[in-house]
DNA sequence: TAGATTGTTAATCGATTAACAATC
DNA sequence: TAGATTGTTAATCGATTAACAATC
C-alpha cells in the first residue's frame, strides 16, 4: 500500500492510523458492518471531514452513498501500517521493562517475534525468559550477521543507548524501539520510534497544574 | 508557574518541554553555564526561533546579549511541568508492566511515590514488590476514600480499564497515566496521557515501510 | 559603547475544517 | 431515481519560521 501521490503522509496523520484501527476493530466485534464517517466521527472525536481527508491519503476506501466497509477498512489500514507482516525482534536490555515486553504475549499473536534477549550482567547470559534466550551482549554483533532482525529495542540506560543503537544499525537492523530516556539520531533508511515514559509522566503532571491547557 | 497571559500553550510545546530539560540536564552535567537559543537548536534540532517562542509562553527565561542560564532554565522548566513537587502514585494492574514500573526506582527520586499496587489475582494480594503492597482491587474505592492519591496508573487490560478509570475519578484521583490500550474519557478537572506501546509499535513498522516519509 | 542575543511582531507554511460536486 | 455519503477543492485556523527592534 503507497501513498496515492508522491506527496508525504505527515507524522500526525499516520499516529491516527492506530487508533482509527482499534475503533474499526471495536466496530467489528460489534458486528457493525459498515460506517460512515460521520458516525465514525461520534465515535472516535476526530471530524468527518478529517477522517476521510486521513483516509484518501491511502486511496478512496469508501463508496459514495454508502460509507466505509469495516472489516476491509480495518484490513486496509493494518496493510498501510504493514501489520500484515511478521517481524524479528531482538531487546536488548533484560531489565524490567525488557522483561515485560517480552512477557506481553499479544505481541507474538501479532507478528513479532522475540527471538533474544541482549544483556551484560553475567548471572542473566544462558538463562531463558519465556523460552527466549538471553545472550551476552558482547555477542550482538555476531547475532546480527548471522540472524536477521526486523526490529531492535532499546531497554537500556540512556548511558549506553547511543552505542547499543550503533552496533543495532551496524548490522542491519530497520527499526529500533527504543525506550532509553536518550534523544538518538539514526541514518537514512532507519526508522526509529522513541517511548519516553518520563517525558509522557512529566506531561501528565504538567496538565495536572494546567488543567485548563488540556484539549477536550 | 502560570503562562504569561491567558492564552493557551499548544500541546506541541508542552511536549517540548521534557526534551528542553533533557538537553538542559546534559549541558550541566557538561559544566556549562550559559546557552543561546542558536547553541540550544544546534544541539536539539528545534530552531532558535521556536525555542525562544515556546520559552516565551512562560515569561522571559533569557537576557539579551547573554542568553539563558543553563540551571536557571532546567529549574523554571522542571516547575512548569509541576516537578517540583512530590506525588502519590498507585498502581492498578500488577502484570509486568505494573511490575516495571515499581522495579523502576527512578521515579522515586523523581518525586513520584508509588504506595500500593491493586490486583485481582488472589494469589498475588497481601505480597508486596520493593516493600509496597499489593493489595485487593475491590478495596480500592476504601484505600481511596483514607488516602490522598495523586496519581492512579492504569496496567490493566483494555477490557477492565473504564471501570478502574471510573473508579479512580470517583475517588478523587486527578492524574492518570493509562497504559491500556483503550481510548478513556475523562471529566473535567483530571488529566490523562496515554502510553500506546502498540500504536507506537505500528508507527514504527509504517515508517520502516515508508521511510521517506520520516522527518528528518 | 559595540556586539550579541533575546522577546515579539509579522510572514509563511502546513494542518484542519468547511463546502460541494461526483457518484454510488 | 432520490438520498446519502464520499472524494476533493477551497477556506480557515494554528503553528512554525523569519525578521528586527529592544536591551543586556
Amino acid at each position: 500500500m503507497t501513498s496515492k501521490k508522491n506527496i508525504r503522509i505527515s507524522d500526525a496523520v499516520i499516529r491516527r492510523l492506530p487508533r482509527y484501527r482499534r475503533c474499526l476493530e471495536t466496530l467489528m466485534r460489534e458486528g457493525i458492518e459498515r460506517i460512515s464517517s460521520g458516525e465514525l466521527s461520534d465515535r472516535i472525536g476526530y471530524t468527518a471531514s478529517q477522517i476521510r481527508q486521513d483516509l484518501n491519503n491511502f486511496g478512496g476506501f469508501g463508496q459514495q452513498g454508502y460509507g466505509y466497509n469495516v472489516q476491509s477498512l480495518y484490513d486496509r489500514i493494518g496493510e498501510i501500517l504493514g501489520l500484515d507482516r511478521k517481524y524479528t525482534v531482538i531487546i536488548v536490555g533484560s531489565g524490567n521493562l525488557g522483561r515485560a515486553l517480552v512477557n506481553y504475549a499479544k505481541y507474538q499473536q501479532w507478528g513479532f517475534y522475540i527471538s533474544a534477549l541482549f544483556d551484560v550482567k553475567e548471572n542473566l547470559i544462558g538463562t531463558t525468559i519465556r523460552d527466549i534466550p538471553i545472550l551476552a551482549y558482547e555477542t550482538l554483533p555476531d547475532y546480527l550477521a548471522e540472524h536477521s532482525v526486523d526490529i531492535g529495542v532499546i531497554c537500556t540506560g540512556k548511558t549506553s543507548a547511543p552505542e547499543v543503537l550503533q552496533k543495532l544499525v551496524d548490522g542491519g537492523v530497520k527499526g529500533i524501539w527504543n525506550f532509553a530516556a536518550a534523544d538518538l539520531v539514526v541514518p537514512k533508511g532507519v526508522s526509529i520510534q522513541d517511548v519516553h515514559l518520563s517525558d509522557s509522566l512529566s506531561c501528565l503532571t504538567y496538565y495536572m497544574q494546567h488543567p485548563e491547557d488540556s484539549v477536550r
